[in-house]
Parts: C-alpha cells; sequence; structure tokens
RNA sequence: GGCGGCAUGGCCAAGCGGUCUAAGGCGAAGGUCUGCAAAACCUUUAUUCGUCAGUUCGAAUCUGACUGCCGCCUCCA
C-alpha cells in the first residue's frame, strides 16, 4: 500500500507505527456555517482512504476535529447578535446532519477546542517553558526561528517568506512569522482562564494538543486540504515536535481543491454551494461517485453538468443491480458460470493501494459490470450463487469502500402504486392485444409523465419508478 | 519574488520507462430487443499524450527549455 506523503513529496509503503493499527486525523470544519461542497470532497475522500485502511484490515482510530471557537465564530455571533456558542452549536448539529447525508462514516471522535482548553494550555505552557514561545502582554506567540524544522513540510523558508508578504506586521511580534498561540481576550469575547490571563486558543494549537491528546506524540496520517499545508500543518508540526521531540505525523496526505470555473471554491471569494444545496437535487451515491472519479490529489472542476455526468453513470450501475436482484430472485441452483471474482477484487485493491486511485477503482467496477453482464448474456442457465457473487462484490467495493451504491435503496417501492401501475398495464396489455396501439400508448405516455418507466419484453412489461 | 501542482479524445479522467496503436465515465454513432417507442444490453469512437530539444534499444511516462493554467506564501478543506 502506497501513500503519497507531502512531507516527503514522494509516494511511500505504509507502515504504521503499531501493526494492525492506524491512528488518523483529519482536519475539520469551523463551525461557523454550513459546510460547502468543496469542504464535502475532503471530508468524503478521507472517509474513503479510512474505509479502504479498514477494508484492507486495519482497525482505524478516525478523529476529526471541530474549531468552535475563533474570530470566525465570534465575528458570526457578533453580526448575528446572539451567543457564540449558538453559533457553534447550531453549526456542529448541521455538520453532523450532512456529513451522515453524505454517507460518512461516524469518526472514533470528533474533539473541539472548547472541550480541550486544560491540553491546549498546557501545550502552550511547555511551548514557554522550553522557549519556544513567549508572552507579550497576554499574547502568547510560537517563536518559529526556535524550531530547526520550521518549514519541512512546506518547503519555505523563512527569510523567503518575507519578500511576498502581505501581513501586517505586528510590531509585538519578535519575527513577523510568529504565530499566535493564545488570543488574549477582547472586552465581551468568550474566554479562558491561562497563565497569562483571560484569552483563547490562537489557530493551530488545538490540532496538536487534541491529536496528541487522543492518539498520543506520534499519528499515523494526518490530512487536510491543500491549504492547510502552510501555514495550519506546518505550525502543527512545529508545535508539536518542539514539545514532544518526536514526529508529528507519519504520512500527512493532503486534498486537491474543488474549483468553480478554474477558481478555489471558498467562502472568502463567496463562489461556493453549501453541501446542503447540492445534496437537495443530487444524491450522496452520485456525489461520492463524482468525487472519487479523480484523484483526491488534484484539482476537481465543480459544475451541475459534471455532476449530471456522474449521475448517468451511476444510474448504469443501479439498472445493473436492479437487474441482478431480479435474476437472483427468479434463479436457482447452482451455475457453471466461469467468472473470475477474485480477479476483480485483486484488481480493486490494485487501484487503491495506489495511493487511493479511485478513478482507477471506479474503472474496475465499471469493467466488472460490463463483464458480469456479458457473462450473463452468453449464459444459458446462470445460477443462483453467481448473482450472489456479484452483490458481494458490490457490496465490499463499491458500497463498503467507495459508498457510491447502497444496495438496500436501489428498487425500493411502495406496494400500493406497484399494485395501481400493475393494473394498468394489465388494461395497456388488453389493448395491445387487440392492437389498439393508441390506448396502449396513451397509457404509456402517460405514466410516463408520471416519472414511471415501462420496458416491454418477451417475458412481459416490467417497470421503474424513477 | 519564493515554494508547489497541473497540461492526455467532443467533455470529465486514469496512466509513474516496454504488455499504450493509452483504462473508465459522459456524450455521439451503429446494432439487439419492440407493433412503434423508451429503457436495458452489445459494438464502435486518440498510431496519440501543451510546444521544442535531449537521455534511452525503447518515453504520455525521465531531463532541460519554452508556453499556458492553478494553488500556497493572509482566515480557508
Amino acid at each position: 500500500m502506497q501513500i503519497y506523503n507531502t512531507l516527503t513529496k514522494k509516494k511511500e509503503e505504509f507502515v504504521p507505527l503499531n501493526p494492525g493499527v492506524v491512528t488518523m486525523y483529519v482536519c475539520g470544519p469551523t463551525v461557523y456555517d454550513f459546510f460547502h461542497i468543496g469542504n464535502a470532497r475532503s471530508f468524503v475522500m478521507a472517509d474513503i482512504i479510512r474505509r479502504y485502511l479498514e477494508y484492507i484490515g486495519y482497525n482505524v482510530r478516525y478523529a476529526m476535529n471541530l474549531t468552535d471557537i475563533d474570530d470566525k465564530i465570534i465575528n458570526k455571533a457578533n453580526e448575528e447578535k446572539i451567543d457564540s456558542n449558538e453559533v457553534a452549536k447550531k453549526f456542529t448539529q448541521a455538520f453532523y446532519e450532512d456529513i451522515k447525508k453524505l454517507g460518512i462514516r461516524e469518526a472514533n471522535i470528533h474533539p473541539k477546542a472548547t472541550e480541550h482548553m486544560d491540553e491546549i494550555v498546557g501545550l502552550i505552557d511547555s511551548l514557554v517553558q522550553k522557549g519556544n514561545a513567549y508572552n507579550i502582554n497576554g499574547n502568547v506567540f510560537y517563536r518559529v526561528e526556535s524550531f530547526a524544522g520550521y518549514g519541512k513540510l512546506s518547503g519555505k523558508k523563512i527569510d523567503e517568506l518575507e519578500s511576498g508578504s502581505r501581513v501586517e506586521v505586528n510590531t509585538e511580534k519578535e519575527n513577523p512569522f510568529d504565530f499566535s498561540l493564545w488570543k488574549k481576550a477582547k472586552e465581551n469575547e468568550p474566554s479562558w482562564d491561562s497563565p497569562w490571563g483571560k484569552g483563547r486558543p490562537g489557530w493551530h494549537t488545538e490540532c496538536s494538543a487534541m491529536s496528541m491528546k487522543h492518539f498520543g506524540e506520534t499519528i499515523d496520517i494526518h490530512a487536510g486540504g491543500n491549504d492547510l499545508i502552510f501555514p495550519h500543518h506546518e505550525n502543527e508540526i512545529a508545535q508539536s515536535e518542539a514539545v514532544t521531540g518526536k514526529q508529528f505525523a507519519r504520512y500527512w496526505m493532503h486534498f486537491g481543491f474543488l474549483n468553480m470555473k478554474e477558481e478555489k471554491m471558498s467562502k472568502s471569494l463567496g463562489n461556493f454551494f453549501t453541501a446542503r444545496e447540492i445534496l437537495e437535487n443530487y444524491s450522496a451515491e452520485t456525489i461520492r461517485l463524482f468525487f472519487s472519479q479523480t484523484h483526491y490529489s488534484g484539482p476537481l472542476a465543480f459544475s451541475e453538468d459534471l455532476l449530471k455526468t456522474s449521475q448517468s453513470a451511476l444510474i448504469k450501475v443501479e439498472n445493473f443491480v436492479d437487474l441482478i436482484k431480479e435474476n437472483s430472485a427468479t434463479s436457482g441452483g447452482d451455475s457453471e458460470t466461469t467468472f473470475d471474482f477474485e480477479s476483480y477484487f485483486r484488481l480493486f485493491s490494485d487501484a487503491m493501494d495506489n495511493d487511493f486511485n479511485t478513478p482507477q477503482a471506479t474503472a474496475v467496477i465499471f469493467d466488472f459490470i460490463k463483464a458480469a453482464n456479458k457473462a450473463i448474456n452468453e449464459t444459458e442457465q446462470v445460477g443462483k450463487n453467481f448473482y450472489s457473487k456479484v452483490l458481494e462484490f458490490l457490496n465490499k467495493t463499491a458500497q463498503n469502500v467507495l459508498g457510491i451504491i447502497d444496495l438496500e435503496k436501489v428498487k425500493m417501492q411502495k406496494s400500493l402504486e406497484n399494485d395501481l401501475v400493475k393494473l394498468l398495464l394489465d388494461v395497456r396489455q388488453k389493448a395491445r392485444a387487440e392492437k389498439n396501439f393508441a390506448l396502449s400508448d396513451e397509457i404509456r405516455d402517460k405514466l410516463t409523465e408520471l416519472g414511471i418507466e415501462l420496458k416491454d419484453s418477451k417475458e412481459g412489461t416490467t417497470f421503474k419508478i424513477k
């Protein structure tokens, strides 16, 4: 299993610190708004990575943090004239709802900054003790120069940063790139006690503190969006490793952006759709297939047309599942079908083992469907065992790892509707027998208008409610 | 200015030195089925991989230059 590691800029063989167990920490959202479909991409891809690691037998300990105290939350609270707590609570709730709708599996833990103040303060205190941080009037800054490895993740050098910097120079700091660990409370701001007075944690501290608290000083995988490489993840490394002297995370993974017309989708640019909005019109499976068809590390252009493309592709998979389920219900016995299921499992693993190559993996699913269709068409007697193996393959790969299909959900229809449609089909069949095509077509057209699609075949007419 | 990424068919997108006259999806065209349809299924759809050099027996894949995009350096998945 190979993973591209941002730290070494290479694909590396993945070997967890402790055999059989993988600790994985993913940077989650700041809960000041609904998350957008670009955020959703990271969350979904992280979910697929987690699921695949479980698929190959690892016990994955998975955390995604929620930043629930931050400038943005405070600003939002001021705008809406409510308590910042309320803001965080509301969007935390929304976050849980949305990731559930996206089919994202529950994390083992969603650590929150406000629930880890002791650890955060403790971490900052250690940094101050060790000389990696300094307190100026209740603001504590990290002394960037004190950490030799600063820049090792992002490839940036402190002296080179200066040239293009547009950071407002804070004269209090020793170095303009020193970053805030603890922010002194302003009036009417939520605050916590600390050795430096009332305040709240700065941007990056929570992730270090929480990751170490829950998973120990060194974790296996730390992941997040591309834009977190610098400064967020760089700073996490500086904070954590300065304190522990140990490697903070062994594999750093970063997700490419979702772009709107060549431009990064982001809240600050205002060019975004919330995941919620998209979920109103598209299923989680469609969205997940859409994401899976591009490698997680590259950019992905978002448009509704592209999403529709994935929707069409998914219909193909669902039709196939329909067919398999129908056939499976009516067939019996074993068949002699020679079909190499193992090779498809292997191809799927090969793809995923190569730095989670989901586009390749989805291609394997489509190849599998084509080959299985062919086998069915070319075989006289297809037995039940074949169909159940097909379903097993899809269950293990497309459903459990990629989450692009829900085998249970396909073909769930209400019985009353079914009975009524069947009644109409009987009438139509009589009309057809009498060659009264005007009437039979009228029935068909009206049903089509209602979203009920008819399919005539030798065995009779079947239908599908769209 | 510094650092990083990308450029493959009408569109999206794999590919990591030979099996590439390049996977898969969408779209399109033809076929099977049908009273006609629709749906489904089957088949076809890049001798070519931004441009120009180079390395190599061999390059979409490595190197260099060039062109064009994008991101980070500032809160951001």
